[in-house]
DNA sequence: TTTTTATATGCCTTGACAAGTATATACTGC
DNA sequence: GCAGTATATACTTGTCAAGGCATATAAAAA
């Protein structure tokens, strides 16, 4: 296992990460949540474990996982060679933005 | 062979799709610059073409291939629900949009 | 028409990986 | 210590996909 295309290629492990990009959980919760058996759970984590893309910290028996997704940047540094092409021009770029943040002050002027 | 995942999962159609991504070419010249053997870049430029990532052209013998990376913005997409995290606020997402297209008359009034 | 060039496909082997099951490890509370 | 809970790992097995090689198809050139 190498890059982190392998990783993200894998359904459930893309599962583990979205669920926890909204809140850290334990292997228990992400078992229940996902309706995966546990060691499935726990190889995924290891997997993304090793591949630097979660962190946990110990809680008695209990191990908390959260996200760390610096990795995933090198998957968007790749993509984004293909953006030009996602429609054309810098307007596209605009709309993400707002999509991803409502507009702040940063809007300039308008017509 | 389902997901656009698993397409860029793979290190020599990323290779190709990043070839592609700066012009067309012929199967002969992939082979080439890619140095890799002719039914090995016809296998996964069919796989790209079943997932509608890759669309040819007939010239003479040849066929031209150029990249349709819209199936892509599936992967941005899920992305981006980590952009968030790398380095936390807004500024960092304007100054990927500064890298992506040099600054235009949409910058806003400043300090 | 024969040969050469360009690309696609079929078959086969091999390796990788994910799932299932069982079991090991580790911590808690009685 | 013992029972129960929480998580990790070992082992096996099935599947699937990538690569190598040969060959098929098709167009151009001679």
């Amino acid at each position: 296992m190498i890059s982190v295309f392998d990783i993200i290629a894998e359904p459930n492990r893309r599962a583990i990460l979205t669920l926890l990009a909204s809140a850290e959980r334990t292997v228990g919760e992400i078992e229940r949540r996902l309706r995966m058996p546990q060691p499935t759970v726990s190889k995924h984590l290891r997997v993304l474990r090793d591949a630097g893309l979660v962190e946990c910290t110990v809680d008695a028996q209990r191990r908390v996982y959260r996200v760390k997704p610096d990795a995933l940047r090198e998957a968007d540094t790749w993509l984004e060679q293909f953006r030009r092409f996602w429609s054309g021009h810098v307007d596209a770029l605009e709309r993400h933005l707002d999509r991803t943040h409502p507009p702040t002050r940063t809007k300039g002027p308008r017509t």
